[in-house]
DNA sequence: TTTTTGTATATTAATATCTGAATATAGGAA
DNA sequence: TTCCTATATTCAGATATTAATATACAAAAA
């Protein structure tokens, strides 16, 4: 066992929610917006909120601001590359 | 959000672990016996029957005894793929 | 019976998750 | 400017889940 173990093992446990897979493969079929991802999963804005961050601190996604709307994208290709696996 | 999401969530939650990680790519090298997995992730033996038992329960190995071994495999085609595309 | 191999259980500590309220941030209208 | 709305994050709390340890138990072979 390693830092490469450790590494993907982090990055998998982040995306082990259904909540955040979904986030994801959302984001790499081109959803951006957090009240969609809200509607879209059924779940109230802040618990979407708190898992962009868990993402986010996994190094999967980065957002930037547009007006008063947040983009993310995913911008880890290991990330990219499970879900791809997956489809 | 559907019931495939939560089944891919939940297995990648199971990869979601460096100990877990780490078997489950052992086993896919040809390594087998638990005591040689205990020593070579430097974990206590019953810390990995309890990882192992996740992984069984997750439905991502499967495991039969040999006299008094358990020689475990990788039974999962998603988290074959997975771990390839990690590689 | 003793040793080796492995599993099961109980306890405790640490994390994760969800909810609701509060707060921040940006844009537009009065 | 001030107020209002939409968007998004942060915080506090309660609850639930997970993980590690130690211990006990089970199965098979020497």
């Amino acid at each position: 066992m390693n830092a490469g173990h450790r590494q993907k093992a982090e990055m998998l446990k982040a995306l082990g929610h259904p909540i955040r897979y979904c986030i994801v493969e959302g984001l790499l079929a081109g959803e951006q917006n957090v009240v969609t991802m809200a509607e879209c999963l059924r779940v109230p804005q802040p618990t979407v909120s708190q898992h962009l961050q868990v993402l986010r601190a996994a190094g999967i996604l980065e957002g930037r601001r547009e007006g008063n709307e947040m983009h993310y994208s995913v911008v880890n290709d290991g990330a990219k590359k499970v879900v791809a696996a997956l489809k």
